[in-house]
DNA sequence: TGTACATCAGTGAACGCGCGTTCACTGATGTAC
DNA sequence: TGTACATCAGTGAACGCGCGTTCACTGATGTAC
């Protein structure tokens, strides 16, 4: 079984056939994942949906956790993506710069919540935690981030006491070393602050008090904004 | 086939029997949540657990939803009296009250993930949305966190713009109508605060992270506090 | 206090279903001579 | 340009499993006379 276009190789006409296959077979897993419940995400189903039987997807993926590997990987890229164009459209002002990036996290996690779900929460199952894979992917969406805090954050501001060295250690394990901890604590704060809304607003919760969120996103980052 | 007792008719014995296996069966339930995966909520691995064959829990729920829709109920109660108690060991001051409050929020959750998870998340599959039992049951709950707020409030503060006839309406509909609706935004925002935290914790983002949030909630709460 | 009867907890077999995954196989497709 | 062969996509049957739920039933338990 070969899984994995031998590197050296040039690509032939059966490789760019297998690449478009494998695109397909995610594209419908997302669909299934947005239609379905939360991990109804059947392989047979979803070769039903592409227009073969499920042993044929064994071709393309090892097994499921494979194929939902690779569904986060590409969710933190495009995530990561939606804020860089967001920070790119507004280079000038650094607060306006933060708010559009935090009002692109709650735009992209609106349009997919499925796939944000599929990127916080808790390993579904029997599911590898934090494999390297993961890690590397969830690179640029820090990198974003970071950047946006860091050009509003004040020189001589200090992580909360008792958390530098964590925040520094993890800071320098991602190959942030010019990050200040500091910086990695208020980022950390903000994504907490963003997660929370969007987690709510994503499961219905607001929906369900009759509440429009917009307003507190938008008071939420202006306090933000404010503390630093 | 007899679901609940007669009203009007005294408990017997086997009322009292019939409420101490109930009160078994959730118990496992809660177990196997725990234990097992996010929804590896089986009804005859439940059964097996209390000594039973599969069919006999249908004595004593009519299905997996209402066994389902109970634990959630009995969540919302727990957690509700979990920061009542802190409340009231803490009366003295309006601000170490608010902070006791939130930090017991975190350790219910830190303790129970699983019961936490089963009242934030969404509606699992097909289950039914937001029926009268549970608006009911988080009654409780958004009767301390409100109140909390509230002593804490500065008079003549004002709830997001365009938003004040939505968070007025909510109140009202739960039976809030002395609570204003800036109070009723702030309470929100500090919820959202609280829950962002707490689920990265739950699901392992701050772990795998090498960071002990500890702190982080302190930074918040004190943000939140002064930003009343 | 003793007996007869209704109630009801729990069983075991069966229902239909869907799951991920393996295996031996067929038939089309690209490649090398 | 034409033929022979190796590659590989996809099939269909099967594996063993677990799920929620129904049904007809047995046997113990509480209750009424």
């Amino acid at each position: 079984m070969t899984m994995t276009t031998e590197s050296g190789t040039k690509p032939g006409p059966r490789d760019r056939f297998r690449a478009q296959v494998r695109q397909e077979v995610k594209t419908a897993a997302l669909r299934q994942l947005a239609e379905g419940g939360p991990e109804a995400l059947s392989l047979n189903a979803i070769a039903k949906q592409v227009g073969m039987t499920g042993p044929a997807l064994y071709r393309y993926f090892a097994n499921r956790d494979s194929l939902l590997t690779e569904l986060v990987i590409d969710a933190y890229g495009d995530l990561a993506s939606a804020l860089a164009d967001a920070a790119d459209k507004n280079a000038k002002d650094a607060v306006v710069r933060l708010t559009a990036v935090a009002h692109a996290y709650r735009a992209w996690a609106l349009a997919e919540p499925h796939r944000y779900r599929l990127l916080f929460r808790a390993p579904l199952a029997g599911y590898d935690a934090q494999s390297t894979s993961l890690v590397e992917a969830s690179q640029p969406l820090m990198a974003v981030t970071l950047e946006v805090v860091s050009a509003l954050a004040k020189p001589d501001a200090a992580a909360p006491e008792g958390s530098e060295a964590q925040f520094q250690k993890w800071m320098e394990r991602h190959g942030f070393e010019d990050v200040t901890a500091a910086v990695a604590a208020r980022t950390t704060i903000l994504w907490a602050r963003l997660h929370g809304l969007v987690t709510l607003e994503i499961e219905a919760n607001f929906s369900s008090m009759g509440i429009d969120p917009t307003h507190l996103y938008e008071a939420d980052v202006r306090d933000f904004v404010r503390s630093l």
